[in-house]
DNA sequence: CTACGATCTCAAGTTAACTTTAGATCAAGA
DNA sequence: TCTTGATCTAAAGTTAACTTGAGATCGTAG
């Protein structure tokens, strides 16, 4: 029971924390290909548990289930991953996180500069107030691309 | 045109890449609350346009519309925000970014051990297929909670 | 063999976060 | 004043991501 342990929907519930409906619908989704015992009942294998694993995590980050699927697809579900493989998910992926851990450490950072710096001001605070030069240049988000204004 | 430009919706659609419905949305969620002109149309301060950004902002990283709400409810509308209101913001939400960036770089790194170390295995792994001590610990998540088993 | 809990499928219901629609009012230029 | 685009409110519709419900089957301990 290591190399081949594989599990009932139950089971891979129990373990991801996962609810089953939720199992049966990533399946619906593309995410996952469970086999099928005899009767008919899923069979899960430790791929599609990590699999699973891996929708969680992203999904806590804001990926939706079609992205997350994208990336998924990436990774062979019948043959061995190769390096290739690897980086075909992680290629972009990667970018993806690299932005957003960017983001999040320079959101922090902003805090803590705001807390630090004394200003008591929302007005004089450096995270939110740097040159209103943003104002002229049309739409679309900013702070998420680069620019920091507002 | 600079201490006090007032902007109606639509300008704030503008410079903040949200839909108008989509800011009347947030401030039936308590997210904003904007003065109204005599006539009854909404009139958007400086503050309510940093509000409106730092829900997007947030927004992208997973938290809900009620835990931004819990979040910006610490920053006060009416008087200039003192540094214990800043500290009062951040405290919680500090962590919770730290956690999110601690989880995400770590889920970077993994990527990049695994494309370097050559295993060219998913089984053999590193970000998926460290023990299986879990197997055993009962239900939930985990990875996101510090166990990283699958 | 017989329970009986675990699973199965399929359809309908739910929740969060918005968008769309309808009909009325506001606001600024000609 | 008239017109025309921007806003207003209130209510209904939409989409993603699930959950719930109904009724049938699986699978394993007795």
């Amino acid at each position: 029971m290591r190399a081949d342990d594989i599990l009932s929907i139950g089971q891979v519930a129990t373990r991801t924390g996962l609810a089953v409906s939720a199992i049966r619908y990533y399946e619906d989704m593309g995410l996952i290909t469970p086999m099928r015992a005899p009767g008919g009942n899923r069979r899960f294998r430790r791929a599609d548990i990590r699999r699973l694993s891996f929708v969680r995590i992203a999904q806590g980050f804001g990926f939706t289930l079609p992205r997350i699927a994208e990336l998924l697809a990436d990774l062979p579900e019948a043959r061995t991953p190769t390096a290739k493989d690897w980086r075909a998910i992680s290629e972009g992926f990667k970018q993806e996180l690299d932005q957003k851990i960017a983001t999040l450490t320079k959101l922090r950072d902003d805090l803590d500069g705001c807390i630090g710096c004394g200003c008591l001001s929302l007005d004089r605070c450096a995270l939110y107030n740097r040159d209103d030069s943003a104002a002229q240049k049309g739409d679309g988000p900013r702070y998420l691309m680069g620019d920091t204004s507002d």
